[in-house]
DNA sequence: ATTCTTCTTTGGAATTATTCTAAACTAATT
DNA sequence: AATTAGTTTAGAATAATTCCAAAGAAGAAT
């Protein structure tokens, strides 16, 4: 029963959030926000969501982790974040912030989003706005 | 014989920007260079130069397309812009400048490199060094 | 509640960019 | 010319991601 009464708080909290970003709250959504949202900023690939899932008992397809990742990020709940050319990661803080990126160990840090600051950004050419700055700062051992 | 001479200009030309990277300059290499550095600065995908090498006559198999690729960017010919998820770009520009990306048509511009500055960088994690700061202006129709 | 309609999920096939492999070749060296 | 070491290549293999069409849930209407 406490069990139970866990599941359904979480699932309420990730049910809000799904609503408001007019996704319908399926299981398989609400599961994967669960994961995605309980601790705080985090940057997933879909094979590691899809893993987590799997730990916390959920099954979801690959294929939904992939389908959910996107809806998600459409509807400004993640932010894909390219750093690597061989896989795609999401981040939960959909705010303006930047990353440190470790090559070597694939891992990817937040900077705050008033940390870094852009200055001497060239008019874009005609036709075009920009929609987006992104500064990744790639790091190695020293 | 004004064929020839022109051909030998410029795999000279090429010949001596490769034996300058340490590798050997051979048949692929050259033909390679050739259609890389011809013009300004450029961006290509492995696909495109492998198109292009075609056109241009040479025969090379794409898979020495990106065995090329890598070795000059490891030596310094080249630098791999990471922009898009599904696809490595290549820019014949190896200073330190920025990039202007259209997600729209896939197309890379050049920013450069002393037109753009970045203050405020944190301090990397410790036992890390910084070893490059990508700023990627994205920008889409207007 | 039951039905109807629409959106979701899913397994598995398909796709795509890229890498690997082992054999055939070519450049440099002796 | 013979030897050695680095290259090229066709084609298989890989890996991440997308596509597909069928089966399953959600929300709306009855």
């Amino acid at each position: 029963m406490g069990r139970s009464k866990r599941q359904f708080a979480e699932s309420t909290k990730s049910g809000a959030r799904l609503r408001a970003a007019g996704l319908r709250p399926t299981r398989q959504r609400l599961r994967l926000a669960d994961v995605l949202f309980r601790h705080g900023n985090r940057h997933v690939t879909a094979e590691l969501l899809h893993q987590e899932a799997q730990d916390a008992g959920c099954t979801v397809s690959l294929a939904t982790v992939y389908n959910t990742l996107h809806q998600f990020t459409a509807s400004g709940l993640l932010q894909q974040v390219i750093v690597d050319p061989s896989r795609s990661y999401f981040d939960t803080n959909t705010g303006s912030h930047q990353h440190f990126y470790d090559e070597e160990d694939g891992e990817l840090i937040d900077i705050a989003g008033d940390t870094v600051e852009v200055s001497g950004l060239p008019a874009p050419p005609k036709g075009k706005t920009i929609a987006r700055v992104d500064v990744v700062v790639r790091i190695r051992r020293a």
